[in-house]
DNA sequence: TTTGGCACTCAAAATATCAGAGTGCTATTT
DNA sequence: AAATAGCACTCTGATATTTTGAGTGCCAAA
């Protein structure tokens, strides 16, 4: 027997595969060969199973049980095996829907978008816009609210908006505040927020700023809304996972879903793909995150423009129906992009 | 036997709603003579517990099991027996650090409140703020989106913030967005949501409005902002429950999360506490709400002044902690209250 | 090299057994 | 008359046992 992969394997791998995705359940020699119209005899593929195990593609959760594909040999089947389909017709209707702006506010678009990528992929949906800092500001406001609170809003170039009460130690007029915001409105107007950050450090020390009390209080206040508020992540569809066989056993249940209500290891690895542009693929342990064991992730990235905005996803099993929720989550980030380009 | 409920079925009644409020389990005649030291033998406590269940305080889940509180009786519980206690000082301590709005938006107060509720409870938070229409207007702005967009930011006088992007049929300069926003802040400063919806309808039907395309077009703008929008629930905490014995069986489960994804039942039935001031208490079916049957919802408005804003509470199951938890909620609406009353 | 046959394995399902917690009733005590 | 001890009976949940069947590995034949 060869060591590299030969035809045969492969076809028996994938079928192998195909079959553990759509069933959860471990695959035997003579399921595999009336189910898919192979011209081998169970004893020929349980020889080739064998070696597939031996080269890890394969293992056997006992010895009187099918075999179950392991991480390698999905990442081997979506390198290699799998022919990503596209998405049909009533899905890119459903994703379309829901990719609009109109009468709803930035945050909220997210979460339909994250709803939809739940439904439609029957796993659950992710959407993130982890780093604020690639946004362009476009419009900050104060209002007062009386004893030295001030509601801070800051809207960015693609319609998102963060509000934030802020306590200050000297009390402003609502003309003063107006008077201040039109102050930074001038000097950040179409800055990344980074690079307000820096802009508001620099003129923090300059002369100016000692001379002008509101300036500089302007200053202060706006470095105070800048500074980073946690980012929020968009899960939904936690129940579809509920259904799937392999987490039926509740403890395991409950640890994902803790995971997911801290989102803070989450939200790392989406830090991570956003680097990394168009779709990515977490199979398992990949994710270097043990709460992902057995799940995998699919990201993508969104743009506005040329700016990266986000990361957009599905989590589900590792059995997951790669060929199915692959164009989707492609479909979809690229569906996004282009509402958000379009202000 | 007298019909009526005397003082020793009293101690009994209590004493078995206790046992299966922290243990779960049906209570036998033997358990509750040890566990209390009442002086009784259990052939005594059995006669009375005979009695009980013919009253239709309890109920036995087959013959050979002990017995099991029923709403009724958890109902007699609440309003006759328990003694509701206080917060402990921890506890006040911790809900009172996440009253704070300093450096975060009303949303985010929100859901902080909500997953407080979860912690300190060990059930699920809830916070609601159903009907923006009691909320007081402070604030509009437009901002120019480009290509007819326009992102509308309320704020209302508490400092929630409402921000929405419409689509118009006609464009605006920046400065006429700003003029049109001027003269709605003028128009509708004070106003409560209900009223604003009110004034504008009639300010468009009045002649002015004929004459003046930027007004006509604030006035419509406005209309589009202020018309309703889904209110936000928080739940917070759902992994608690899964700890619970009564929802080991995982259909059950789905149910519940799916009607929590949903909100829409749950939205309802808050609404209806809404007019109810102070603390509500809803066991089991009293909710009328069939996914709520084995749970009871504890709730509390929460006001800002003399004005409603909205409602929190816990949910749990029927057989919650009713003494610890109904303090826990009246505290926390009360202080959330004193918070947002001193803008 | 492929295939049929066969003994063997193992988990999951079905069945049987058992212990224990609880009840209801009756006779007895207070 | 109310409270209690005693006792037979019931039913569930836990544990042990058996059965079943899908699956493997290996050998010998095609």
């Amino acid at each position: 027997m060869s060591d590299s992969i030969n035809n045969r394997s492969k076809q028996i791998l994938e079928a192998i595969i195909e079959d553990y995705i759509s069933t959860a359940e471990p695959i035997g020699s003579r399921t595999i060969c009336s189910r898919h119209g192979l011209p081998f005899s169970p004893a020929t593929i349980r020889n080739i199973m064998s070696d597939l195990e031996e080269m890890g593609f394969l293992a056997s959760p006992h010895t009187s049980a099918g075999r179950v594909p392991t991480e390698k040999a999905y990442r081997f089947y979506v390198d290699s095996l799998l022919a990503v389909g596209g998405v049909d017709k009533k899905e890119r209707e459903k994703i379309r829907q829901h990719c609009t702006l109109t009468g709803k506010d930035v945050d909220r678009m997210f979460r339909d978008i994250s709803r939809t990528l739940s439904s439609v992929s029957r796993y659950m949906g992710i959407v993130a816009a982890p780093s604020f800092t690639t946004n362009i500001f476009r419009h900050i406001e104060f209002i007062n609210l009386g004893s030295n609170r001030i509601l801070a809003i800051l809207v960015s170039e693609n319609g998102s908006v963060q509000n934030k009460i802020i306590e200050s130690d000297q009390s402003f007029k609502s003309e003063e505040l107006i008077r201040m915001a039109n102050y930074l409105n001038g000097l950040l107007k179409g800055l990344s927020i980074a690079q307000v950050k820096k802009r508001v450090i620099i003129e923090m020390e300059s002369d100016k700023s000692d001379y002008d009390r509101l300036l500089a209080g302007a200053l202060r206040l706006s470095k105070q809304t800048i500074s980073d508020s946690e980012s929020e992540i968009f899960i939904e569809g936690q129940v579809n996972i509920m259904e799937l066989p392999e987490f039926t056993d509740i403890t395991r249940m409950k640890e994902i879903f803790s995971a997911f209500e801290e989102k803070g290891q989450l939200l790392s690895l989406l830090d991570r793909c956003i680097t990394a542009p168009g779709v990515n693929i977490f199979i398992g342990s990949e994710s270097h995150i043990n709460i992902m064991s057995g799940m995998s992730l699919i990201t993508s990235t969104f743009l506005s423009g040329k700016n990266t905005l986000g990361v957009l996803g599905v989590i589900g099993p590792t059995r997951m129906g790669y060929g199915k929720v692959i164009p989707i989550v492609d479909y979809t980030a690229k569906m996004l992009g282009k509402m958000l380009q379009s202000n």
